[in-house]
DNA sequence: GCCGTTTTCGGCCCGACTGTTTTCAGTCG
């Protein structure tokens, strides 16, 4: 029973208590929030609760006594009753028609209970059958938005990756830029926060003809259909599948509707509670004296900035803004300076034509040399897959001497020979250990069984990270964003000995790996267990580091927590550190 | 169902837009 399934379950429950219409909407919210603060959790809720029973879950925000005993009963018993009643009361059925557009709660009960809809099927039958229209508030329209909502919903996933979302956000944003009708134009919502995926994208401008603003963009050439547009305000669907808005906004207020918009939704709740207790109201158009309904003066709204000061805050950067402790760094002054691309000074894992690499050794350090940085580690595949050619107990010696030969012919960057090592179900490695030494770095990677139980997997590392010539745990999940789920494995434990051993932890760069992730960073980070942000490039093109250090920065990573942001003197110090403990 | 720098009870964010309807409910973010 993962953190994820306890969430998914929490989110269920909250969905079918919606659909039953009678409850306390407030406890509705409760499940929603608790699910969000369970999947920002680094530590297992298993673990917690076997180090610390009922008493520690309740200090998880969010959940108190009710939910405590829950996730008890999820944790020792891998069920929950309270599910199954709930379950029992509405059909499952029912629980994807939520996900259509334009189909709410109170619209799905009703279908539901006066016309018998269970499912997709139902529902598409009813809405051809006519017999809706002599209900109050069903008319033509309504009818083929439901229709055309069940249509999206069969062709597109929801959220997409960050990498697409953002190069998407880029062009219409360039758009906008080209037309010269708007001053200001900045992405707001998840993709601002950098989140892994992104449901829609946000854009805010301001203008001075918001009207025209509003025909140039729900006319551009990569809409598919507008959803809605006001005088400030428009909504579309994007030919990609994703769904755009555009607000259209006034100077004055810009930097209170960036805030509000920016999010998170939960971020956002806690600011203006603060607000409140300090006496004034925030919203998108800025912050008041007094209550809401007795709307008073405005205080702030220009920037950003302005808004967190009358909070008493400091700027806290778009990507802490999760309600993961945030508002509290804020409060005392503690916010991370966060690391930048720039301070990154070298990178401990590519790949050249040695293994499955495009470039040569020479081209690989030319490139890096390029790109701005001090050293650089080749690192071939060492592994068993017989597809793969790369390090073997044969050819150890080959290697050096290549790698010996760049470091002539490519001065003004240190050259550093290493290997990508796979690691066995075991955690045993593919290469021994004599070999191993004859390398500066080795990182360790899994590449193949990622079906075992989190207790074998765990064991798995933790040996791996015990073995003494491992500089580096790589990718440590082993995931592929939107195809594949890395191993299951207790990251606690993993942080855990790699602080013991002195173990690098890997964030690979790569946009389709992004391992570690945000929330792993950030505990890695507070144990203080050193990262590495590599790219894994196979090409001289391939180095790439701009969402990598987007999800650094969400972790919390300041440059020091980097050791590849050290230049190459003091790395060269710490490598040197790292060998001594070897045998 | 959670939570406490006015509270252990009484709050819990709120505005834009649509569709259908003459004043508003539902959805969405």
């Amino acid at each position: 029973m993962t953190n994820g399934d306890i969430a998914r379950i929490f989110e269920r429950i909250a969905l079918i208590l919606e659909l039953r219409g009678d409850e306390n909407p407030f406890r509705i919210r409760a499940y929603e929030r608790a699910a969000q603060n369970i999947e920002n959790l680094s530590m297992h809720l298993s673990d917690v609760y076997r180090d610390g029973g009922i008493k520690e879950l309740k200090k998880i925000p969010g959940i108190g006594v009710d939910l405590a005993l829950k996730i008890e009963e999820l944790v020792t018993t891998g069920k929950l009753a309270y599910m199954k009643e709930v379950e029992n009361k509405v059909p499952i059925g029912l629980l994807k028609l939520l996900e259509i557009e334009s189909l709410g709660p109170k619209k799905t009960k009703f279908l539901w209970q006066k016309y018998k809809v269970k499912d997709m099927d139902d529902l598409v039958a009813l809405m051809h059958s006519g017999k809706l229209l002599k209900e109050k508030g069903w008319g033509e329209k309504s009818i083929a938005n439901v229709l055309a909502g069940v249509e999206r919903h069969g062709r597109s996933s929801g959220r997409v990756l960050l990498p697409v979302a953002l190069e998407t956000a880029e062009e219409l944003v360039s758009a906008l830029q080209k037309s010269k009708l708007c001053d200001r134009i900045e992405i707001a919502g998840s993709l601002r926060r950098r989140r892994e995926t992104v449901g829609d994208i946000d854009i805010l401008v301001t203008s001075k003809k918001p009207e025209k603003v509003l025909d140039f963009f729900t006319t551009l050439p990569q809409i598919e259909n507008v959803i809605a547009r006001g005088p400030t305000k428009a909504s579309v669907h994007l030919l990609s599948g994703l769904q755009a808005d555009l607000r259209v906004l006034e100077p004055d207020v810009f930097g209170a509707a960036l805030h509000y918009f920016t999010g998170s939704k939960d971020h956002n709740v806690q600011i203006r509670k603060i607000g409140i207790s300090k006496g004034v109201t925030i919203s998108e158009y800025g912050v008041f004296k007094g209550t809401a309904k007795a709307k008073g003066k405005l205080v702030a709204a220009k920037t950003e900035e302005d808004v967190f000061r009358t909070v008493g805050l400091a700027y806290i950067p778009p990507e802490l803004r999760e309600d993961r402790g945030e508002i509290l760094a804020a409060a005392s002054g503690k916010l991370p300076n966060l690391i930048e691309e720039k301070d990154l000074k070298g990178d401990l894992h590519m790949h050249s034509t040695f293994s499955d690499g495009s470039a040569s050794i020479e081209a690989m350090a030319e490139a890096a040399k390029e790109r701005g940085h001090e050293y650089i580690a080749i690192t071939d595949h060492a592994s068993s897959m017989g597809m793969v050619k790369g390090l073997k107990t044969t050819n150890i010696k080959e290697f050096l001497k290549s790698i010996e030969r760049a470091r002539k012919k490519v001065p003004g960057i240190q050259i550093l020979a290493g290997t990508e090592v796979d690691i066995g179900p075991d955690g045993t490695l593919y290469l021994d250990d004599d070999i191993l030494s004859q390398l500066d770095i080795v990182v360790a990677s899994v590449h193949q069984y990622f079906k075992q139980s989190r207790e074998e997997a765990t064991k798995r590392l933790v040996k791996v990270l015990k073995n003494p010539y491992v500089t580096i745990l790589g990718h440590p999940t082993g995931r592929l964003l939107g195809k594949r789920d890395g191993i299951d494995v207790d990251m606690e434990v993993v942080l855990q000995t790699a602080l013991q051993t002195g173990t690098w932890i890997e964030l690979n760069a790569s946009p389709d790996r992004l391992d570690l992730s945000d929330v792993y960073l950030k505990r890695a980070k507070e144990l203080g267990v050193s990262i590495v942000i590599d790219s894994d490039s196979h090409s001289i093109r391939g180095f790439n580091y701009r969402f990598g250090i987007m999800t650094a920065r969400r972790g919390w990573i300041e440059k020091e927590d980097v050791i590849n942001a050290l230049p190459w003197k003091k790395f060269e110090k710490e490598l040197a550190k790292r060998k001594k403990a070897t045998p």
